[in-house]
DNA sequence: AGCGGCTTTTGTTATTTATCAAGAATAAGC
DNA sequence: GCTTATTCTTGATAAATAACAAAAGCCGCT
């Protein structure tokens, strides 16, 4: 995981002036132009390739991520094994939104499954858009809305009795997903093996 | 599930003058005086009886509640089963959450599983507060974070690979809840049958 | 283009959990 | 306080899924 180094001044310029993540975030809810500065100055174009962590439980700098391109996962270690509990692709916002307001540090890993374009945010600069810009909260509550329908989502997929039921979910919610990574991951988010995963895929097909 | 019946003004006068409600959200982040007031002028006490339902899918109203008392569930008819998605207790906020901002009309039921004390809140409520008064913003952020948080851990428990170390987190992470409420509810919850759950919690105990 | 590693499939056996059933214990409501 | 409901336990069997193993397919990388 890579900062592009670019001269400063047109750090930019391939995403037309302006850092993703603000008109991201101007789409959602228009914000002030100091709002955008703010945004703009202190958010960064990262690449993470494929396998690579985008974020280890314990180390320092928390931040958010707008994802541009690829999917990221993550996942938390239980009794020695990875447990994937979200995947996220592309125009989603990913990090240790956990951390978000209270609760202690993360046990959560984010991990790149694709090669991934990616935009950071320092927490500390979401900390002070919320005193320092009042219209960023109504950013932030509609960014949680929508954070939050996508856990109650993960909640319930995760609690239907049968194995192919879940996947039939997952098919339905997110059709393309399923056909765009390893299996290992889908499996782990539906809480199976790969090799149950792929008997009910072939059970499907016939 | 009915509206006690009080003199309007002296509607909250059991509660020290004012909605419980507008009490939680001001100790959550200051708001005005005139949106504590608009607060208390359109929530409501009600009652809930142990099984009664308190949100039933596709019926008009949707609202927010502050648990004053008892315990409520979420669940979700999937297959023709109940799939319990959530339990809450005092003072949280419960509701249609899913319906915030976005998405269609929630399937999921609402039901107390104690008598139950509530403070309902119409939802429209809830946006003229977003555009009425902009510090209602902060205070609906941080009840997102919260909610965020809580949808994330039910996300969590539910893909932990062993049914007891399910049980054993859920035992952890809120202690009183296990021995609160009717076993059927927490297995449905932990996605295991009552049975399962009973040898479990006896092979625990010995 | 080809090598090597990752991914998927398929088979077999072991384990976990569901299902069905019935009795015992506990709690709710009058 | 008593009666009835509900809740919890225990047992036996069936079904689903995990675990282990190994081969085949695909894919990324140089």
């Amino acid at each position: 995981m890579s900062l592009l180094k670019q001269p400063f001044e047109d750090r930019w310029s391939k995403y037309g002036g302006h850092s993703p993540i603000s008109l991201f975030f101007h789409h959602i809810h228009p914000i002030s132009q100091e709002a955008i500065a703010r945004i703009d100055a202190s958010t960064f174009p990262l690449h993470a390739a494929r396998g690579e962590m985008i974020f280890k439980p314990g180390s320092k700098g928390d931040r958010l991520y707008l994802i541009l391109k690829g999917v990221v996962r993550g996942y938390i270690v239980e009794d020695g094994k990875e447990i994937t509990t979200w995947i996220n692709e592309e125009n989603e916002i990913i990090g240790t939104i956990r951390n978000l307001g209270l609760a202690g540090p993360s046990e959560e890993s984010i991990q790149a499954i694709e090669n991934c374009e990616l935009i950071g945010m320092p927490y500390e600069l979401v900390e002070e858009l919320y005193t320092t810009y009042p219209e960023s909260n109504i950013v932030g509550r509609k960014v949680l809305e929508d954070s939050y329908r996508a856990a109650e989502e993960r909640a319930y997929i995760s609690r239907i009795p049968a194995a192919e039921r879940r996947y039939k979910r997952l098919v339905e919610t997110r059709p393309n997903l399923a056909n765009r990574i390893p299996l290992k991951y889908i499996a782990s988010y539906l809480g199976i093996t790969l090799e149950t995963l792929s008997r009910i895929r072939n059970r499907r097909s016939i």
